[in-house]
DNA sequence: CGCACCTTTGACACTAGTCAATTTGGGTGG
DNA sequence: CCACCCAAATTGACTAGTGTCAAAGGTGCG
């Protein structure tokens, strides 16, 4: 979650590509040192970190593992608003409860922080309280790409911006931008794309079966043809 | 913009039918009174308040009329993200320059305040900083909210959902919940609730057809059945 | 009064959703 | 260690809701 608006890196001409939340640049620190003093907590996959309409009792930064955010709407559709991966920080705002339930994709441990010390160590930090103003700017931007990825994209566009998305996470985190893992289930990536898992299903298939991807069981994906794939994320590129 | 979370009162379940920004609530006094202190700017119609890739020099606060906030997307596709009326506050962040472009739909008087006049200010105020924080968060809320919205709701639920939004915000102003001007053309309705022209006028033709608003021209649209529009927004009723 | 823009309406195409069946893979217990 | 079982993924056939293309009104401005 949040800190999603700098794939300014990643696509120049209009972060076009940003589906998935992205590290904050490293300069969380101020940040992530106050956090660090928080407790540990591990949850299992599949666990809630919090529910909607929960107390809003701590602030989490997500050490390793993966947090789903979503809402439940009442026809029962779920929708996931964001994907918080190692680094990402969850529960920054200011209502009393949370609007939202945050779920374990897998084993995940975070660190807690209380509210009121976050609070307190702001007020004597103005640092601090920047880089909470920062954060929470961030996460708007992130949201605002998401729901134009949503709502101008078709299904491969969507799947295609996603795919690079977690491509470019990886690679600002040093590691593979072509061989990535998804910690998620179809259900979820469907749910955070607005589609159903049998589109998105579908729409790996048709990557693999065109060489853009090679798909493997446990989530392991492989970009082929990066090119492609950013062309079909902009909608370029039909799939033959 | 912004503010746009506290259609808690509207809807108590879920907020799901929030689709526009609300006013936010009469508390904005601290930061209204800074910005007030800022010079008055008119644009007429059509007319860009700023453009995305601007330096972010002002925040403003509208006083009259009304501002979109939209992207375009490399394709040639414009997605409105937000839409600000008298009262909210517009051009809020951290970031260097601006990520979208800002036009009146219709003759429009802002406030503006020079973003450093904003951050010394907000430096000795912690007040004003915490509202600052607030004021971000709901309109992150919000985004959220119209993403909830436009990912999971049909042509019809979003049209209602935006009319309701619009008579719950005059309703909150002492004005008619029944009696609504639309500022805006169908292009940029369409745009900001993910649909085509087409379908917009088609889906407020349904609803006038089947007796539950009365369209006039000049943007006049008057609700006749609340419930049956409520109904229809969470996709409970079908229309006929 | 006439032109330009916007809206409305119609016909059709096409994407993604729905329903349903099959396959795959992982995990468990015998 | 193997067989079975369940959850998830894949694939297919069909449908429904929007987008697209096109044309015909309306409205308001110059």
């Amino acid at each position: 979650m949040l800190a999603t608006s700098e794939f300014a890196h990643f696509d120049p001409v209009e972060n076009r590509n940003a589906a998935v939340a992205q590290p904050a640049a490293r300069q969380n620190s101020i940040l992530e040192d106050c956090i660090a003093a928080g407790s540990v907590r591990r949850i299992g996959a599949k666990e809630h970190l919090f529910l909607d309409g929960d107390q809003q009792s701590h602030v989490y930064l997500v050490e390793a593992g993966t947090i789903l955010l979503y809402k439940i709407l009442p026809d029962g559709k779920r929708q996931v608003v964001d994907i918080a991966f190692p680094g990402d920080v969850v529960g920054l705002g200011l209502s009393r409860a949370h609007s939202f339930n945050a779920q374990a994709t897998e084993p995940t441990r975070v660190r807690c922080l209380p509210v009121s010390s976050l609070h307190q160590m702001a007020q004597r930090n103005p640092q601090l309280s920047l880089k909470l103003y920062e954060v929470l700017a961030q996460e708007l931007s992130a949201a605002r790409q998401h729901l134009l990825t949503i709502s101008t994209r078709d299904a491969g566009a969507r799947v295609a911006s996603f795919l690079l998305a977690l491509a470019h996470r990886n690679e600002l985190r040093g590691q593979s931008a072509n061989e990535l893992v998804l910690p998620m289930r179809r259900a979820d990536i469907g749910d955070f794309l607005g589609l159903t898992i049998e589109t998105v299903s579908r729409t790996f298939s048709r990557l693999k079966a065109d060489g853009v991807i090679d798909l493997d069981h446990g989530g392991y994906v492989e970009i082929l043809d990066s090119a492609a794939l950013g062309a079909i994320a902009e909608g370029q590129y039909e799939l033959a």
